[in-house]
DNA sequence: CCCTGTGAAAAGGTTCACAGCA
DNA sequence: TGCTGTGAACCTTTTCACAGGG
Protein backbone atom coordinates (compact mmCIF):
# COMPACT_ATOMS: atom_id res chain seq x y z
CA UNK A 1 0.00 0.00 0.00
CA UNK A 2 3.23 2.39 -0.72
CA UNK A 3 2.07 5.03 -2.36
CA UNK A 4 5.58 6.35 -3.28
CA UNK A 5 4.63 9.86 -2.74
CA UNK A 6 5.47 11.50 -6.17
CA UNK A 7 7.94 10.05 -8.68
CA UNK A 8 9.21 12.57 -11.18
CA UNK A 9 8.82 10.70 -14.88
CA UNK A 10 12.93 11.19 -15.46
CA UNK A 11 13.52 8.56 -12.26
CA UNK A 12 10.94 6.36 -13.35
CA UNK A 13 12.68 6.27 -16.73
CA UNK A 14 15.89 5.27 -15.19
CA UNK A 15 14.50 2.87 -12.48
CA UNK A 16 14.50 0.19 -14.74
CA UNK A 17 17.99 0.05 -15.36
CA UNK A 18 18.82 0.33 -11.71
CA UNK A 19 16.62 -2.66 -11.07
CA UNK A 20 18.79 -4.91 -14.14
CA UNK A 21 22.24 -3.38 -12.30
CA UNK A 22 20.34 -4.94 -9.06
CA UNK A 23 19.44 -8.05 -10.37
CA UNK A 24 23.41 -8.33 -11.90
CA UNK A 25 25.12 -7.61 -8.75
CA UNK A 26 23.24 -10.13 -6.93
CA UNK A 27 23.61 -13.05 -9.15
CA UNK A 28 27.59 -12.67 -8.56
CA UNK A 29 26.94 -12.91 -4.49
CA UNK A 30 27.38 -8.87 -4.16
CA UNK A 31 25.07 -7.80 -1.22
CA UNK A 32 25.99 -4.35 -0.24
CA UNK A 33 26.75 -1.30 -2.61
CA UNK A 34 27.49 2.19 -2.89
CA UNK A 35 25.98 4.73 -4.55
CA UNK A 36 29.37 5.23 -6.29
CA UNK A 37 29.55 1.95 -7.66
CA UNK A 38 25.90 1.24 -8.69
CA UNK A 39 25.83 4.80 -10.49
CA UNK A 40 29.00 3.59 -12.08
CA UNK A 41 27.24 0.18 -13.45
CA UNK A 42 24.09 1.93 -13.97
CA UNK A 43 26.11 4.57 -16.64
CA UNK A 44 24.67 7.48 -14.43
CA UNK A 45 26.80 9.82 -11.77
CA UNK A 46 26.39 9.13 -8.31
CA UNK A 47 24.25 11.96 -6.82
CA UNK A 48 21.86 11.69 -9.64
CA UNK A 49 21.18 8.22 -8.34
CA UNK A 50 21.08 9.06 -4.96
CA UNK A 51 18.50 11.87 -5.73
CA UNK A 52 16.37 9.27 -7.58
CA UNK A 53 16.24 6.64 -4.76
CA UNK A 54 15.38 9.69 -2.48
CA UNK A 55 12.04 10.02 -4.05
CA UNK A 56 11.30 6.38 -3.42
CA UNK A 57 12.48 6.50 0.42
CA UNK A 58 15.53 6.09 2.39
CA UNK A 59 16.73 2.62 1.94
CA UNK A 60 20.94 2.95 2.34
CA UNK A 61 22.88 3.38 5.34
CA UNK A 62 25.34 6.39 5.79
CA UNK A 63 28.77 4.80 6.03
CA UNK A 64 28.30 1.96 4.00
CA UNK A 65 25.70 2.14 1.19
CA UNK A 66 22.70 -0.17 -0.31
CA UNK A 67 21.81 -3.37 0.63
CA UNK A 68 21.49 -4.80 -3.16
CA UNK A 69 18.35 -7.71 -2.15
CA UNK A 70 16.44 -4.85 0.03
CA UNK A 71 16.98 -2.32 -2.44
CA UNK A 72 15.97 -4.51 -5.18
CA UNK A 73 13.20 -5.27 -3.20
CA UNK A 74 11.78 -2.31 -2.97
CA UNK A 75 12.53 -0.97 -6.64
CA UNK A 76 10.45 -3.46 -7.71
CA UNK A 77 7.50 -2.89 -5.92
CA UNK A 78 7.81 0.62 -6.48
CA UNK A 79 7.62 -0.33 -10.05
CA UNK A 80 5.04 -2.61 -9.80
CA UNK A 81 6.52 -5.81 -11.35
CA UNK A 82 5.09 -7.32 -7.81
CA UNK A 83 2.00 -7.97 -10.56
CA UNK A 84 2.80 -9.78 -14.04
CA UNK A 85 1.15 -7.88 -16.65
CA UNK A 86 0.06 -10.13 -19.74
CA UNK A 87 0.90 -8.96 -23.07
CA UNK A 88 -0.44 -9.19 -26.53
CA UNK A 89 1.67 -8.41 -29.62
CA UNK A 90 -0.50 -6.92 -32.57
CA UNK A 91 1.41 -7.91 -35.44
CA UNK A 92 3.51 -11.04 -36.13
CA UNK A 93 5.53 -10.22 -38.74
CA UNK A 94 9.50 -10.21 -38.56
CA UNK A 95 9.33 -7.82 -35.65
CA UNK A 96 6.72 -8.87 -33.44
CA UNK A 97 7.68 -12.21 -33.67
CA UNK A 98 11.10 -11.29 -32.09
CA UNK A 99 9.11 -9.07 -29.44
CA UNK A 100 7.16 -12.10 -28.83
CA UNK A 101 10.24 -14.43 -28.35
CA UNK A 102 12.42 -11.54 -26.09
CA UNK A 103 13.07 -13.48 -22.72
CA UNK A 104 13.28 -10.01 -21.31
CA UNK A 105 9.98 -9.20 -21.41
CA UNK A 106 8.84 -12.51 -19.84
CA UNK A 107 11.71 -12.50 -17.46
CA UNK A 108 10.82 -8.98 -16.09
CA UNK A 109 7.11 -9.82 -15.87
CA UNK A 110 5.45 -9.16 -18.92
CA UNK A 111 4.83 -12.55 -20.43
CA UNK A 112 3.19 -12.30 -24.23
CA UNK A 113 0.27 -14.33 -24.08
CA UNK A 114 -1.51 -14.00 -27.46
CA UNK A 115 -0.52 -12.49 -30.88
CA UNK A 116 -2.72 -10.89 -33.41
CA UNK A 117 -2.23 -10.97 -37.12
CA UNK A 118 -4.16 -10.56 -40.24
CA UNK A 119 -2.87 -13.78 -42.12
CA UNK A 120 -4.74 -16.46 -42.50
CA UNK A 121 -1.77 -18.98 -42.54
CA UNK A 122 -0.74 -17.42 -39.27
CA UNK A 123 -4.12 -17.32 -37.89
CA UNK A 124 -5.27 -20.20 -35.29
CA UNK A 125 -1.46 -21.63 -35.22
CA UNK A 126 1.03 -21.06 -32.47
CA UNK A 127 4.40 -20.10 -32.75
CA UNK A 128 7.07 -20.57 -29.98
CA UNK A 129 4.11 -21.05 -27.86
CA UNK A 130 2.55 -17.90 -28.82
CA UNK A 131 -1.32 -18.50 -30.09
CA UNK A 132 -2.08 -16.36 -33.24
CA UNK A 133 -6.05 -14.56 -33.53
CA UNK A 134 -7.57 -12.57 -35.95
CA UNK A 135 -8.06 -9.02 -35.14
CA UNK A 136 -12.07 -9.35 -34.52
CA UNK A 137 -11.15 -11.99 -31.53
CA UNK A 138 -8.96 -8.97 -29.96
CA UNK A 139 -11.99 -8.70 -27.14
CA UNK A 140 -12.01 -12.20 -26.08
CA UNK A 141 -8.33 -12.75 -26.38
CA UNK A 142 -8.25 -9.73 -23.83
CA UNK A 143 -10.46 -11.36 -21.88
CA UNK A 144 -9.38 -14.28 -21.48
CA UNK A 145 -5.35 -14.03 -20.95
CA UNK A 146 -6.59 -10.58 -18.75
CA UNK A 147 -4.06 -8.55 -21.24
CA UNK A 148 -2.97 -5.39 -19.42
CA UNK A 149 -0.26 -4.15 -22.10
CA UNK A 150 -0.49 -4.30 -25.82
CA UNK A 151 2.23 -3.98 -28.14
CA UNK A 152 2.21 -2.52 -31.89
CA UNK A 153 4.03 -3.77 -34.30
CA UNK A 154 2.01 -4.00 -37.55
CA UNK A 155 2.74 -2.18 -40.72
CA UNK A 156 2.05 1.69 -40.77
CA UNK A 157 -1.45 1.36 -42.24
CA UNK A 158 -2.89 -0.99 -40.10
CA UNK A 159 -1.91 0.09 -36.38
CA UNK A 160 -4.26 2.61 -36.02
CA UNK A 161 -6.93 0.54 -36.67
CA UNK A 162 -5.69 -2.21 -34.36
CA UNK A 163 -4.89 0.76 -31.70
CA UNK A 164 -8.59 1.79 -31.87
CA UNK A 165 -9.84 -1.77 -31.46
CA UNK A 166 -7.41 -2.59 -28.21
CA UNK A 167 -8.91 0.77 -26.60
CA UNK A 168 -12.49 0.16 -27.11
CA UNK A 169 -12.05 -3.25 -25.90
CA UNK A 170 -10.27 -1.43 -22.27
CA UNK A 171 -6.65 -1.72 -23.08
CA UNK A 172 -4.41 1.47 -21.23
CA UNK A 173 -1.26 1.06 -22.11
CA UNK A 174 0.52 0.67 -25.49
CA UNK A 175 3.94 0.18 -26.69
CA UNK A 176 4.01 1.28 -30.46
CA UNK A 177 6.83 0.10 -32.83
CA UNK A 178 5.23 1.45 -35.91
CA UNK A 179 6.82 4.93 -37.28
CA UNK A 180 3.45 6.71 -37.08
CA UNK A 181 1.88 9.32 -34.61
CA UNK A 182 -1.27 7.99 -32.94
CA UNK A 183 -4.07 8.90 -31.38
CA UNK A 184 -5.81 7.60 -28.43
CA UNK A 185 -8.02 9.18 -25.58
CA UNK A 186 -6.48 10.85 -22.72
CA UNK A 187 -7.28 7.92 -20.71
CA UNK A 188 -4.38 5.99 -22.51
CA UNK A 189 -0.81 5.80 -22.13
CA UNK A 190 1.03 5.44 -25.19
CA UNK A 191 4.29 5.09 -25.63
CA UNK A 192 6.21 5.17 -29.13
CA UNK A 193 9.71 3.91 -29.92
CA UNK A 194 10.45 4.06 -33.36
CA UNK A 195 13.64 2.38 -34.38
CA UNK A 196 14.28 4.93 -37.20
CA UNK A 197 14.06 7.64 -35.26
CA UNK A 198 16.94 6.57 -32.61
CA UNK A 199 19.42 6.20 -36.04
CA UNK A 200 18.30 9.55 -37.25
CA UNK A 201 19.63 10.92 -34.10
CA UNK A 202 22.58 9.17 -33.83
CA UNK A 203 22.96 10.70 -37.67
CA UNK A 204 22.58 13.96 -36.79
CA UNK A 205 25.52 14.10 -34.34
CA UNK A 206 27.81 12.09 -36.56
CA UNK A 207 26.92 15.12 -39.02
CA UNK A 208 27.51 18.11 -36.00
CA UNK A 209 30.59 16.41 -35.34
CA UNK A 210 31.97 16.84 -39.00
CA UNK A 211 30.60 20.56 -38.81
CA UNK A 212 32.56 20.88 -35.76
CA UNK A 213 35.83 20.01 -36.93
CA UNK A 214 35.38 22.53 -39.73
CA UNK B 1 27.99 25.03 -44.51
CA UNK B 2 24.86 25.45 -42.78
CA UNK B 3 25.59 24.83 -38.68
CA UNK B 4 22.48 25.58 -37.08
CA UNK B 5 23.91 27.38 -34.05
CA UNK B 6 23.06 25.26 -31.64
CA UNK B 7 20.39 22.46 -31.47
CA UNK B 8 18.57 21.38 -28.59
CA UNK B 9 18.53 17.74 -27.80
CA UNK B 10 15.17 17.46 -26.93
CA UNK B 11 14.57 19.49 -30.55
CA UNK B 12 16.68 17.32 -32.21
CA UNK B 13 14.79 14.11 -31.32
CA UNK B 14 11.54 15.48 -32.36
CA UNK B 15 12.72 16.44 -35.69
CA UNK B 16 12.34 12.70 -37.28
CA UNK B 17 8.88 12.91 -36.12
CA UNK B 18 8.39 15.91 -37.87
CA UNK B 19 9.72 15.23 -41.06
CA UNK B 20 8.20 11.91 -41.16
CA UNK B 21 5.03 14.04 -40.88
CA UNK B 22 6.05 16.15 -43.97
CA UNK B 23 6.75 13.03 -45.84
CA UNK B 24 3.19 12.20 -44.89
CA UNK B 25 1.87 15.65 -46.06
CA UNK B 26 3.72 15.85 -49.34
CA UNK B 27 2.93 12.18 -50.24
CA UNK B 28 -1.07 13.40 -50.20
CA UNK B 29 -0.32 16.16 -52.18
CA UNK B 30 -0.27 18.71 -49.49
CA UNK B 31 2.10 21.93 -50.10
CA UNK B 32 1.43 24.18 -46.97
CA UNK B 33 0.60 23.72 -43.40
CA UNK B 34 0.28 25.81 -40.81
CA UNK B 35 2.32 25.04 -37.41
CA UNK B 36 -1.05 24.04 -35.54
CA UNK B 37 -1.69 21.66 -38.28
CA UNK B 38 1.82 20.39 -38.12
CA UNK B 39 1.78 19.85 -34.73
CA UNK B 40 -1.53 18.06 -34.48
CA UNK B 41 -0.32 15.38 -36.72
CA UNK B 42 3.27 15.35 -34.86
CA UNK B 43 1.93 14.99 -31.36
CA UNK B 44 2.94 17.90 -29.83
CA UNK B 45 1.97 21.22 -29.55
CA UNK B 46 2.04 24.09 -31.45
CA UNK B 47 3.80 26.88 -29.76
CA UNK B 48 6.94 23.74 -29.37
CA UNK B 49 6.75 22.93 -32.81
CA UNK B 50 7.20 26.31 -33.80
CA UNK B 51 9.99 27.12 -30.98
CA UNK B 52 11.68 23.73 -32.40
CA UNK B 53 12.13 25.08 -36.15
CA UNK B 54 12.99 28.30 -34.83
CA UNK B 55 16.43 26.97 -33.73
CA UNK B 56 17.05 25.90 -37.61
CA UNK B 57 15.79 29.34 -38.94
CA UNK B 58 13.37 31.12 -40.50
CA UNK B 59 11.50 28.86 -42.74
CA UNK B 60 7.88 29.85 -42.31
CA UNK B 61 5.72 32.48 -43.93
CA UNK B 62 4.05 34.63 -41.50
CA UNK B 63 0.24 34.27 -42.49
CA UNK B 64 0.69 31.41 -44.66
CA UNK B 65 2.34 28.90 -42.46
CA UNK B 66 4.77 26.50 -43.95
CA UNK B 67 6.10 25.14 -47.53
CA UNK B 68 5.73 20.95 -47.06
CA UNK B 69 8.76 20.60 -49.74
CA UNK B 70 11.10 23.54 -48.24
CA UNK B 71 10.63 22.34 -44.29
CA UNK B 72 11.28 18.82 -45.64
CA UNK B 73 14.45 19.78 -47.30
CA UNK B 74 15.45 21.93 -44.38
CA UNK B 75 15.02 19.02 -41.57
CA UNK B 76 16.77 16.83 -43.83
CA UNK B 77 19.82 18.62 -44.28
CA UNK B 78 19.84 19.59 -40.06
CA UNK B 79 19.44 15.85 -39.28
CA UNK B 80 22.24 15.09 -42.03
CA UNK B 81 19.92 12.89 -43.77
CA UNK B 82 21.33 14.27 -47.14
CA UNK B 83 23.86 11.85 -46.08
CA UNK B 84 23.61 7.62 -46.64
CA UNK B 85 25.04 6.00 -43.48
CA UNK B 86 25.63 2.10 -44.13
CA UNK B 87 24.69 0.01 -40.77
CA UNK B 88 26.04 -3.01 -39.76
CA UNK B 89 23.91 -5.44 -37.76
CA UNK B 90 26.13 -7.22 -34.86
CA UNK B 91 23.70 -9.98 -33.38
CA UNK B 92 21.54 -12.28 -36.18
CA UNK B 93 18.75 -13.72 -33.85
CA UNK B 94 15.29 -13.09 -34.10
CA UNK B 95 15.79 -9.58 -33.30
CA UNK B 96 18.87 -8.57 -35.46
CA UNK B 97 17.00 -10.33 -38.59
CA UNK B 98 14.29 -7.82 -38.02
CA UNK B 99 16.08 -5.11 -37.64
CA UNK B 100 18.13 -6.01 -40.98
CA UNK B 101 15.04 -6.27 -42.73
CA UNK B 102 13.07 -2.62 -41.32
CA UNK B 103 12.18 -1.06 -44.24
CA UNK B 104 12.16 1.88 -42.43
CA UNK B 105 16.01 1.61 -42.12
CA UNK B 106 16.46 1.84 -45.74
CA UNK B 107 14.21 4.31 -47.06
CA UNK B 108 15.54 6.92 -44.11
CA UNK B 109 18.69 6.54 -45.88
CA UNK B 110 20.51 4.13 -43.24
CA UNK B 111 20.95 1.05 -45.29
CA UNK B 112 22.19 -2.11 -43.57
CA UNK B 113 24.90 -3.86 -45.46
CA UNK B 114 25.91 -6.46 -43.40
CA UNK B 115 25.30 -8.59 -39.99
CA UNK B 116 27.67 -9.84 -37.68
CA UNK B 117 26.92 -13.27 -35.61
CA UNK B 118 28.95 -15.91 -34.21
CA UNK B 119 26.56 -18.96 -35.56
CA UNK B 120 28.54 -21.11 -37.83
CA UNK B 121 25.79 -21.77 -39.95
CA UNK B 122 24.74 -18.22 -40.64
CA UNK B 123 28.36 -16.87 -41.18
CA UNK B 124 29.19 -16.99 -44.97
CA UNK B 125 25.69 -17.14 -46.06
CA UNK B 126 23.21 -14.08 -47.44
CA UNK B 127 19.98 -13.54 -45.93
CA UNK B 128 17.49 -11.17 -47.19
CA UNK B 129 20.21 -9.33 -49.16
CA UNK B 130 22.42 -9.01 -45.79
CA UNK B 131 25.46 -10.80 -45.66
CA UNK B 132 26.76 -12.27 -42.32
CA UNK B 133 30.18 -12.55 -41.19
CA UNK B 134 32.16 -13.61 -38.14
CA UNK B 135 33.08 -11.38 -35.53
CA UNK B 136 36.80 -11.50 -36.53
CA UNK B 137 35.99 -10.11 -40.14
CA UNK B 138 34.17 -6.72 -38.76
CA UNK B 139 37.58 -4.76 -39.32
CA UNK B 140 37.24 -5.51 -43.00
CA UNK B 141 33.33 -5.09 -43.43
CA UNK B 142 33.67 -1.70 -41.54
CA UNK B 143 36.01 -0.68 -44.56
CA UNK B 144 34.49 -2.10 -47.11
CA UNK B 145 30.82 -1.01 -46.48
CA UNK B 146 31.68 2.15 -45.09
CA UNK B 147 30.22 1.43 -42.16
CA UNK B 148 29.02 4.83 -40.06
CA UNK B 149 26.82 3.03 -37.48
CA UNK B 150 26.25 -0.16 -35.75
CA UNK B 151 23.35 -1.65 -34.06
CA UNK B 152 23.91 -3.91 -31.20
CA UNK B 153 21.39 -7.14 -31.08
CA UNK B 154 23.74 -10.03 -29.60
CA UNK B 155 22.93 -11.60 -26.35
CA UNK B 156 23.53 -9.71 -23.18
CA UNK B 157 26.94 -11.77 -22.72
CA UNK B 158 28.34 -10.64 -26.09
CA UNK B 159 27.35 -7.13 -26.25
CA UNK B 160 30.35 -5.36 -24.50
CA UNK B 161 32.85 -7.87 -26.63
CA UNK B 162 30.97 -6.78 -29.48
CA UNK B 163 31.25 -2.97 -28.90
CA UNK B 164 35.19 -2.92 -28.31
CA UNK B 165 35.74 -4.49 -31.33
CA UNK B 166 33.57 -2.21 -33.13
CA UNK B 167 35.09 1.04 -31.47
CA UNK B 168 38.86 -0.53 -32.29
CA UNK B 169 38.11 -0.26 -35.31
CA UNK B 170 37.01 3.25 -35.94
CA UNK B 171 33.14 3.33 -35.48
CA UNK B 172 32.02 6.19 -33.50
CA UNK B 173 28.05 5.79 -33.61
CA UNK B 174 25.87 2.66 -31.34
CA UNK B 175 22.50 1.91 -31.26
CA UNK B 176 22.46 -0.79 -28.74
CA UNK B 177 19.55 -2.85 -28.18
CA UNK B 178 20.93 -5.51 -25.79
CA UNK B 179 19.59 -4.60 -22.02
CA UNK B 180 22.98 -4.08 -20.01
CA UNK B 181 24.86 -0.62 -19.83
CA UNK B 182 27.59 -0.73 -21.78
CA UNK B 183 30.65 1.11 -21.60
CA UNK B 184 31.97 3.17 -24.80
CA UNK B 185 35.02 5.75 -24.36
CA UNK B 186 33.60 9.37 -24.47
CA UNK B 187 34.08 10.42 -28.05
CA UNK B 188 31.97 7.52 -28.95
CA UNK B 189 27.56 8.21 -29.26
CA UNK B 190 25.84 4.88 -27.76
CA UNK B 191 22.42 5.36 -27.50
CA UNK B 192 20.89 2.87 -25.73
CA UNK B 193 17.20 1.27 -26.41
CA UNK B 194 15.86 -1.07 -23.76
CA UNK B 195 12.72 -3.04 -24.91
CA UNK B 196 11.39 -4.16 -21.70
CA UNK B 197 12.74 -0.90 -19.94
CA UNK B 198 9.49 0.72 -21.52
CA UNK B 199 7.51 -2.00 -20.43
CA UNK B 200 8.52 -1.53 -17.34
CA UNK B 201 7.48 2.01 -17.71
CA UNK B 202 4.03 1.33 -18.21
CA UNK B 203 3.93 -1.16 -15.12
CA UNK B 204 4.85 1.66 -13.12
CA UNK B 205 2.06 3.92 -14.52
CA UNK B 206 -0.64 1.03 -14.41
CA UNK B 207 0.28 0.35 -10.90
CA UNK B 208 -0.08 3.99 -10.05
CA UNK B 209 -3.53 4.28 -11.93
CA UNK B 210 -4.50 1.74 -9.36
CA UNK B 211 -3.10 3.40 -6.43
CA UNK B 212 -4.40 6.48 -7.58
CA UNK B 213 -7.85 5.40 -7.57
CA UNK B 214 -8.19 3.92 -3.90
C1' DC C 1 35.71 8.93 8.82
C1' DC C 2 32.55 7.21 5.21
C1' DC C 3 28.75 7.44 2.42
C1' DT C 4 23.80 8.63 2.27
C1' DG C 5 20.12 12.07 1.94
C1' DT C 6 18.84 16.79 0.78
C1' DG C 7 18.34 21.87 0.18
C1' DA C 8 19.74 25.30 -2.90
C1' DA C 9 21.62 26.77 -7.27
C1' DA C 10 22.11 26.06 -12.14
C1' DA C 11 20.77 24.28 -16.46
C1' DG C 12 17.55 22.69 -19.67
C1' DG C 13 12.90 22.43 -21.58
C1' DT C 14 8.08 24.00 -22.07
C1' DT C 15 4.44 27.27 -22.23
C1' DC C 16 2.49 31.59 -23.19
C1' DA C 17 1.42 36.01 -24.86
C1' DC C 18 2.26 38.99 -28.25
C1' DA C 19 5.22 41.57 -31.45
C1' DG C 20 5.83 41.78 -36.25
C1' DC C 21 5.66 40.60 -41.04
C1' DA C 22 2.92 38.91 -45.19
C1' DT D 1 -6.28 39.83 -40.33
C1' DG D 2 -3.55 35.40 -39.86
C1' DC D 3 0.13 32.88 -38.55
C1' DT D 4 5.08 32.82 -37.56
C1' DG D 5 9.00 33.85 -34.51
C1' DT D 6 10.54 34.98 -29.84
C1' DG D 7 11.41 37.00 -25.13
C1' DA D 8 9.98 36.11 -20.61
C1' DA D 9 7.84 33.24 -17.11
C1' DC D 10 7.39 28.81 -15.49
C1' DC D 11 8.35 24.10 -14.58
C1' DT D 12 11.35 20.00 -14.58
C1' DT D 13 15.71 18.00 -14.18
C1' DT D 14 20.49 17.97 -12.96
C1' DT D 15 24.29 19.27 -10.26
C1' DC D 16 26.67 20.37 -6.17
C1' DA D 17 28.06 21.00 -1.56
C1' DC D 18 27.48 19.56 2.77
C1' DA D 19 24.71 18.25 6.80
C1' DG D 20 24.15 14.27 9.49
C1' DG D 21 23.69 9.43 10.92
C1' DG D 22 26.25 4.80 11.34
Amino acid sequence: MNSYGHIPEATVARLPSYLRTLVDLAAVGVSTVSSEELAELSGVNAPKLRKDLSHLGTYGTRGVGYDVDYLRFEINGALGLANTRPVVVCGFGNLGRALANHTGFTERGFPVLAAIDTDPAKIGHTFDGVPVHSPSEIPEVVKHHLIAIAVISTPVEASQGAVDRLVATGIRSILNFSPINLTVPADVELRSVDLSTQLQILGFHLQKAVIDES
